[in-house]
DNA sequence: CACAAATAGTTGCGCTCGCAACCGACTCGG
DNA sequence: CCGAGTCGGTTGCGAGCGCAACTATTTGTG
């Protein structure tokens, strides 16, 4: 075998913060799944998209794919599929026809203030694991990373 | 517990930790992917195949499985194309024929030595936006919401 | 020993997604 | 105005993935 001074280089998974970070996210999709899959039937894109429309009314497609950071025919699916299940309504705007205000339904804020309730409480319980200072320490790491990748709104 | 007076409760998507955590996710994985697709040609299930044969030899598909957490079709596909590409072999076991034993072959193992330095050059180029303590507050986190997801190995 | 259950790995199928092409609407320079 | 370029949004298509079913082998139980 080769006699090198330094021993061959080596990756471990395990230890690849890329690879961790890429594992916690799911873990972390799947812990909240549940949540808007079984019980509301939307699924990811969907539920972005509620949630979105849902804080900020008469939003256009564009502007939910950039603050989703979502493509835009991901984002033109959901809609669509969330306008035939009737939770949003489109109009078309008046001063640029291309683009369509969207917004919730009646049924659709109805489910929206049964959703909410329950992320939050998804993501404290989540969070719970973390003291307050483990936390915060644990939020301007993101934070940080988010920033270097040029990831805020 | 707070009557009517509040506001209809509302999830801003941007400050939602959960959600956040899959844009930093992908953000990371973006951030990287150049490096395996467009000089070796490898995409995400491959490189993390040749990560985990590259530090453990002779192991099975159904190892890779489990420490990369990805679906064992998964693994088969992507064994499958780098053994194609000759960059893994696989021999059947002694001991139990339905599995065979996957290791890197000579041109895999010259992938790998290149590979390796290049991967913890990235990841060490991403955390250097973060100080030493903020590092190592960002990890404590992270350890500890693997550990609450069951996660870890 | 025989047969049922479990296990390693592969494959058919349907679904989702991103890319590129497209359609209709706006804009702006000439 | 008119045409080129741009922009909001949709759709055809191919790639990748997970589920479930399958093959081949091993293990467990009577």
């Amino acid at each position: 075998m080769t006699a090198r001074s330094t021993p061959e280089q080596t990756l471990e998974l395990a230890a690849f913060v890329p690879f961790r970070l890429n594992r916690l996210a799911d873990g972390v999709s799947q812990h909240l799944a549940g949540v808007y899959r079984k019980r509301f039937g939307l699924d990811i894109p969907q539920w972005r998209v509620m949630a979105t429309v849902g804080s900020k009314h008469d939003c256009t497609a564009q502007y939910i794919a950039a603050s989703t950071r979502m493509h835009k025919t991901r984002v033109s699916r959901a809609i669509a599929e969330l306008e035939v299940r009737q939770l949003i309504e489109r109009a078309s705007s008046s001063d640029d026809r291309r683009q369509r205000q969207v917004r919730l339904s009646r049924t659709g804020r109805r489910m929206y203030s049964e959703l909410v309730p329950l992320a939050l409480e998804r993501e404290a319980a989540l969070l719970s694991c973390l003291g307050p200072e483990q936390l915060a320490g644990f939020m301007v790491g993101v934070e940080t990373l988010e920033r270097f990748l040029q990831l805020e709104d």
